[in-house]
DNA sequence: AAGCCTGTCAACCGCCTTATC
DNA sequence: GGATAAGGCGGTTGACAGGCT
């Protein structure tokens, strides 16, 4: 859905806004589209509606996961009455609706990271986009797609015309060994980042496993999401509500714990957010030796160029 | 102004893994 | 240990918008 969508989302909340609609927001609008969309589907094909989703299925579903919380998938059409198999609405949710997705243009540093983290774990978009939380591994993979690999390509065929420019080739030339000592090297530094991380949250005195205020935030982000219209904001009780799921809940609204060790929030508040040993290092260049770091540059003087 | 081309991105599909019985 | 269901992931597609000729 494009922009249009965004619009027509924005519609529709106008439209519940002007309804006044009461403190118990779900079960309105939940009956209402419950109502007029008939029997719950299954994943058949038969009855699955496909395509992009309506602004009034977005609501539903997100008013049905502020009540339940995310996870348990396959009750989500049955119980929402949305005509949209369970993978959709899953999909729907963490790569659209689910609050905290940054959207828009990707910071150089972004850029850098995902260049770098591509080059460390290849195609492995859900393993690169946990290491930014703000951005969905479809996002990154669109992005890769349709930006960066096309950069990277044009930065393969300048090398190729220019077959002495020395950081092309310092990259190319790189032997298995100094790779492998790369590598070796990485891993050293995985692990004492990921010591450091786990660390700082042990002295925080938070868990790296479950995170109880995970959901509440997320909460807060739907109420803000819902805000306006005459919701009141997600009430402790439910965030208490959802305690018991608080687990699913943490892994699949936050599903990794930053390693970089910075909230979004913390992210967008400095100005200049201070880089961990883990985030250093994912933009250390020296780390992954001179080739890749000549690769880096190149794309980064690419970029800029771009 | 109209048609074509290209870029973008939301969504789907199919496969794989994990959990449960 | 095998069968089945559910969730997760990566590749791909298709609709749409904007630019170009």
């Amino acid at each position: 859905m494009g922009s249009s969508g965004k619009i027509d989302l924005d519609a529709g909340l106008c439209l519940l806004r002007s309804e006044k609609i009461g403190p118990s927001l779900c079960d309105l609008v939940l009956s209402r589209f419950v109502s007029e969309m008939g029997r719950p589907p299954c994943c058949d094909k038969d009855g699955v509606k496909k395509g992009p989703w309506t602004p009034e299925e977005d609501i539903v579903l997100v008013s049905y996961i502020q009540e339940h919380g995310p996870g348990n998938w396959r009750a989500v059409p049955t119980n929402t009455g949305l005509m949209r198999c369970s993978k959709s609405c899953r999909l729907r949710w963490t790569n659209y609706l689910r609050p905290g997705i940054k959207r828009g243009n990707f910071t150089d540093q972004e850029e850098k990271l995902i260049i770098h983290l591509q080059a460390l774990l290849g195609n492995r978009w859900a393993a690169i986009a946990s290491y930014l939380p703000a951005r969905t591994d479809n996002d990154i993979k669109n992005y890769w797609n349709t930006h960066l690999k096309k950069r990277l390509k044009k930065l393969e065929g300048g090398a190729d015309c220019q077959k002495s420019s020395g950081r092309q080739q310092s990259y190319r030339s790189i032997t298995k060994g100094q790779w492998e000592r790369c590598l070796q090297t990485d891993i050293h530094m995985a692990k004492r980042a990921l010591c450091e991380a786990l660390s700082i949250e042990e002295r925080d005195g938070r868990s790296s496993i479950t995170r109880p205020s995970a959901y509440a935030s997320s909460a807060e982000n739907i109420s803000r999401l819902l805000e306006g219209w005459g919701v009141a904001p997600a009430s402790s009780a439910s965030s208490q509500g959802s305690a018991s799921t608080s687990r699913c809940i943490t892994s699949s609204l936050e599903p990794l714990e930053s390693p970089l060790g910075l909230s979004d929030s913390a992210r967008e508040s400095s100005s200049e957010p201070p880089l961990s040993l883990l985030e250093s290092w994912l933009l250390d260049v020296e780390s992954v030796g001179n080739g890749l770091e000549s690769f880096l540059d190149g794309t980064g003087d690419l970029f800029r160029e771009g």
